[in-house]
RNA sequence: GGCGUGGUAGCCAAGUGGUAAGGCAGAGGUCUGCAAAACCUCUAUUCACCGGUUCGAAUCCGGUCCACGCCUCCA
């Protein structure tokens, strides 16, 4: 079984080959910390989650970066309304991205860079590249990357510059640059930018976006490392201009597969807050969905395709959700059995764990890995159903959902989706009236036990309340 | 205008040359005090449309229609 990812640099699907056999040093862009995520962002980051997942039930060792953009046009702007010096201002939105990215289960990187944090590295870079006369210090102070110095450029996007609209974005007048497809390394300090500036050899000023990432992934992983990753829309000129300043100033490749993952739309439309469809997830939350709904629905979508996203969606997770705890639940309650025969549950599991991976390895095949965890749970309730309910089974069994739950993160409940102890106490006195054969109470106090939020099962080993 | 995606059942979504995975919803059945859950059966003669290539196409080629993204700092 190959591993294999879709490259953007190649635009087609290859076999992933890692520079050090069973490490990745994986790079991904993270967020600018100037507001809540929304779910647009969220959705990039699962598919990175997922990505990282992957490789590591795979048996490979990941080192992950994720950028912090801490200094921007937006985190200055946002600080002087909030009348907050820029750090004090950020840490909020790095500490509510930290608490959002835990509530959807995405693993944590190893290393969050922070762009201020960098400044001396990126000044260092842009001194290479001046020295080597690719870059320049324009009239307005500040310092550009020469693309006419660098015949290489474009090796993500096919970017005709004769072609590209003029006059809609592009105001040549307005640019002191040499060319207007020329993109900011250091940008001079003016006076919106108030006290935020870093002194360099070329004044006060602050680095450009795309320089913190060549900076701080170099940093960490290395002058040419295995992946970066980023959202479709990154890859012009973000990703573009980061390979152009690194390949210039490193003078080596840079990545060797990109990723980038499709966007998600509201039903249909960008999001936007115009429309009024723009939600962080705390929007959501606030609806009364769990991060494990969310998760669901954000993972469910093949990466590079565009993940619509909408509330029955969420709904609709709610119940495939539903048949996964309630499978977990029937093989836990088992685990107090007698050990039994297990004979066919290996075979299933194997299998079960075969095409998992087989499905992950073609491109993040998640589809045809949700398809494997089902076909699991369908195959394994049959032999429940036939009597199969050893310990030993369901031993097996747990393990392998467990292992399927490495990568998809969404098999267990989240906290506080326990029973709470009144209903706990209604189904006990719904029992009592059942064994006494006052069905007409039972069913009275199953209905009100269910406008409360809650179902009761009978089951051949007593009841068992479970989430509506 | 340039570049790039995508259009598969009521909904979501795989499948990229060999005769349509999986989930949700729906119908019937087994089980049950009744339910629920679980299991079984059924639910696209067909993959936007029109041509072409091929023994064979959802899959390849050409065209048409529709939707979406990028084209200077938006994941």
């Amino acid at each position: 079984m190959t591993l294999k990812f879709y490259n953007t640099l190649s635009r087609r699907l290859e076999e992933f080959r890692p520079i050090v056999p069973g490490k990745v040093g994986l790079y991904t862009c993270g967020p600018t910390v100037y507001n809540y995520a929304h779910i647009g962002n969220f959705r990039c980051y699962a598919f990175e989650d997922i990505l990282k997942r992957t490789l590591l039930f795979l048996g490979y060792e990941v080192k992950h970066v994720m950028n912090l953009t801490d200094v921007d046009d937006k985190t200055i702007r946002g600080s002087q309304e909030a009348g907050l010096k820029l750090n004090d201002f950020t840490a909020k939105f790095k500490q509510a991205f930290f608490a959002d990215i835990a509530v959807l289960r995405l693993l944590p990187a190893d290393i969050y860079p922070a762009a201020t944090e960098h400044i001396g590295e990126m000044i260092k870079i842009v001194k290479v590249l001046f020295d080597r006369g690719i870059a320049y210090q324009a009239e307005d102070r500040s310092v550009y990357f020469s693309i006419a110095k660098w015949p290489q450029y474009g090796q993500l996007v096919n970017i005709d510059r004769e072609q590209m609209r003029s006059g809609v974005r592009v105001k040549l007048d307005e640019y002191t640059k040499d060319s207007a497809a020329d993109f900011a390394l250091w940008k001079a300090w003016d006076e919106a930018d108030g006290e935020v500036y870093w002194d360099s050899p070329w004044g006060r000023g602050r680095p450009g976006w795309h320089l913190e990432c060549s900076a701080m992934s170099s940093k960490y992983l290395g002058a040419t490392f295995d992946m970066h990753c980023g959202g479709i829309d990154n890859i012009f000129p973000h990703h573009e201009d980061e390979i152009a300043q690194s390949e210039a100033a490193n003078g080596c490749k840079f990545v060797n597969y990109w990723l980038h993952c499709a966007h998600l739309v509201v039903d249909g439309q960008k999001m936007s807050k115009s429309l009024g469809n723009f939600y962080t997830l705390h929007d959501i939350l606030d609806k009364g969905y769990s991060g494990r709904e969310v998760r669901w629905v954000l993972i469910g979508t093949h990466y590079r395709q565009s993940l619509n996203f909408s509330f029955q969606a969420l709904e609709d997770a709610r119940a495939s959700l539903q048949r996964i705890d309630a499978f977990r639940t029937r093989l836990q309650e088992n685990l107090a059995n007698p050990a039994g025969d297990s004979g066919q549950v290996e075979e299933i599991t194997s299998k079960t764990l075969d095409d998992f991976a087989a499905a992950l390895s073609d491109d993040l095949n998640i589809s045809a890995a949700f398809a494997a965890l089902f076909e699991f749970i369908r195959e394994m309730n049959r032999l429940l159903d036939s009597g199969c309910t050893g310990s030993n089974a369901a031993r097996l069994a747990l393990d392998c959902l467990e292992k399927l739950d490495r990568v998809l993160a969404v098999c267990t409940p989240d906290p506080g989706e326990g029973v709470p102890p009144e209903i706990t106490a209604l189904a006990e006195e719904r029992q009592a009236a059942r064994k006494s054969k006052d069905y007409a109470r039972a069913d009275a106090l199953r209905k009100e036990i269910e406008s409360q939020g809650w179902l009761v099962e009978d089951t051949p080993k007593g009841p068992r309340v479970i989430r509506k």
